[in-house]
DNA sequence: GCATCTGACATACACCATGTATGTGATATC
DNA sequence: GATATCACATACATGGTGTATGTCAGATGC
């Protein structure tokens, strides 16, 4: 038999997945700035000792569940982009599509594009979402290198893409008709794409 | 003669000015979360009373002295797409090449752009920089409305646009070479804006 | 020109929220 | 079985905010 995981081990992985969920479910309902860590920690019938003992206080725990929530969108994006080998055109635009679909799930919108940036400050922000933007960077990168796009800063052309498209994120599901505002932001995103090559 | 205006009034507007430019200052140069209310006042030769009095706590101050930032960008932008009257896309365009470097201005770049969504909360700056956006929505309905785009929901390519832009506007002042960049930025917009026609 | 009132602040206090230092009991180790 | 260590809980110090109240100069009424 294969070794067995010490019980303590077990325990503390335990609590790490209690603040963990009672961490995003409360951000998500309450925003970062309402909720107090005290009351986060009792919900999950903690202390904040716990807190300070798994994560870096009540920002660490935010930062933690921003990585998870966003690693959730990252590999969705990715299932997209690896449906379509062979096409980096196809890849890119339904990598766009696939991401204004992540954005359209409450917690990515809510956690990453939302809160985040208040509740870590841009610039921690920047480095936590970098992931993010360089799938975007990569595409963009390999389309020009490929002649798709002419030939061109490749971080100019991306962060564009990028403002265009969470801005176009946000005004979806702030809309009255989600759907055709989808099919309009997608019309608007592929004829973006088409005046760079 | 005409009134005189009465000394307590001209006494409470220094004190309201110095609160203003006192905080102006000091929220740029360290940051809305960084700089107590104490802190400020103190500077300013006064106390957290002269504070409440004029203003609603030091967001009640942050939100005045983003407004002030603001209309400077706002009037400025106006001015340049006053330049050119009768040529609604060569005033877009002008519009907006102006809203670059209103942008690359470290007041309007930290308070308006960084520091207010995370001062104020998405919705509260949503609220104040809809005048902003408003510029770039009406913009676009016009030349919608006058053939040189083709019809589609001004409010979508509105968004899209500002998004590009305000993206863009970030990216240049962090690139190495500014201005090379803010050419490159010009030209990607210029053509996303072609690409709605 | 004196009394009164009002506006422009200053002072004092109560209340959270956070970070940290320390305590404690269960569990792993030898 | 004694000891060390890990996973928390408890207690406290600190700092920041909002509010209630006080105070004094300057406007107003007679």
């Amino acid at each position: 038999m294969n070794a067995v995981k010490p019980r303590r081990e077990i325990y503390a992985e335990t609590t790490r997945r209690a603040l963990l969920e009672t961490g995003r479910l409360y951000f998500l309902e309450r925003g970062y700035a309402a909720v107090s860590a005290e009351e986060l920690v009792r919900a999950a019938g903690l202390t904040r000792g716990a807190l300070y003992h798994h994560f870096d206080g009540k920002q660490g725990l935010f930062e933690a569940v921003f990585e998870e929530v966003q690693n959730e969108g990252l590999h969705r994006v990715g299932r997209a982009m690896a449906a379509l080998p062979g096409s980096p055109e196809g890849q890119v635009v339904a990598g766009m599509e696939a991401y204004l679909d992540v954005c359209a799930e409450p917690a990515y919108r809510e956690i990453v594009l939302l809160q985040g940036p208040v509740a870590l400050g841009r610039e921690r922000w920047l480095e936590l979402h970098h992931t993010m933007r360089g799938v975007l960077l990569h595409g963009v990168t390999t389309l020009i290198d490929g002649g798709h796009l002419r030939e061109q800063p490749a971080e100019t052309a991306a962060a564009a893409l990028y403002g265009a498209l969470t801005e176009l994120s946000l005004t979806i599901t702030e809309a009255p008709d989600p759907a055709t505002a989808r099919a309009g932001a997608t019309a608007v995103l592929r004829g973006f794409l088409a005046s760079l090559a």
